[in-house]
DNA sequence: TATTGTTATACTCTATAACTATA
DNA sequence: TATAGTTATAGAGTATAACAATA
């Protein structure tokens, strides 16, 4: 029925072919973090936002519970998170950032949005903020919906 | 527009979400293929896309050229594709839909389409357009290809 | 009994190096 | 010597199952 919804190519390769794009582009600048792109969505997650638990926090990353605790480790090891008791819960820990987190963050997220600005580059600078925040969008249902459990999507 | 609840976040979050809804949307309709969403990404190239031997075709996928001949081992296996001989060099090889790839190819593009629009639901469907038309731009700029074809810089 | 965090294990995907047959 | 395709092996990333501490 759709016309020509795909001018020259299919969704799932434009997505995959971006993704490496990003990648081979932002985690050149990784190498002072552990996990490279991983650790900087962790460091930004704890500085950012206010997850409870590492439950929380594995589901803002898109892993499994199971793979957090040996990312938090490594960066532990660095210095840059440390592991808080939750309020409330004794069994639930709260990963905060260090002073040395936040300052390793603060310098890479300058240097991260420059390499940004160069993955975007096919786009005029209106086109990139018109992007970002139709991707924003998506990537703010998409975190809601992959798991089919309550049918609760009716907030955006 | 509308208060944003969280800023827009950051790039590589956004896209590795996506990256994650698309798949977990989409990969479930692929049971029928070998290689899950890989393999429709290959059925589609060899069917739209003329690539003269498994060097363009593995550069076109975003893989190593070493990780190709599994793929494709798969894919004949299923009486899906096939290896032919390539025009003027006996090293080289043309991987060639079937019949059956046709076929099934065919039956699958429909379900995809179908499951990409809910992957693209918090969009409006001209909202919907225009994401896949930037992000079609971005992804062909990851991939190298020229873009002097019609100014890509000017055609929103 | 259910949940949070953890550990051990296995599976998938990909990268590195080396081999063959052609060019 | 260089290139297209292949194979073997190892590494990164992730998922599954089981466990201890706590709710």
């Amino acid at each position: 029925m759709s016309s020509d919804p795909e001018p020259d190519c299919d969704l799932g390769w434009s997505i995959g072919m971006l993704q490496r794009r990003y990648r081979s582009e932002v985690d050149t600048h990784m190498e002072r973090l552990p996990r490279g792109s991983r650790g900087y969505q962790l460091l930004y997650a704890v500085i950012h936002k206010e997850l409870p638990n590492q439950l929380a926090l594995s589901e803002y990353l898109g892993i499994d519970r199971t793979v957090l605790p040996y990312v938090i480790d490594d960066l532990v090891e660095d210095g840059l998170v440390e592991r808080r008791p939750a309020d409330g819960d004794r069994r639930a820990r709260k990963i905060v950032a260090t002073e040395r987190g936040r300052s390793v963050f603060s310098d890479l997220e300058q240097v991260v949005g420059n390499a940004e600005d160069v993955v975007l580059g096919a786009l005029a600078p209106p086109e990139r903020d018109l992007f970002r925040h139709l991707l924003s969008r998506l990537a703010r249902q998409a975190r809601g919906e992959p798991r089919a459990h309550a049918g609760s999507e009716t907030d955006l």
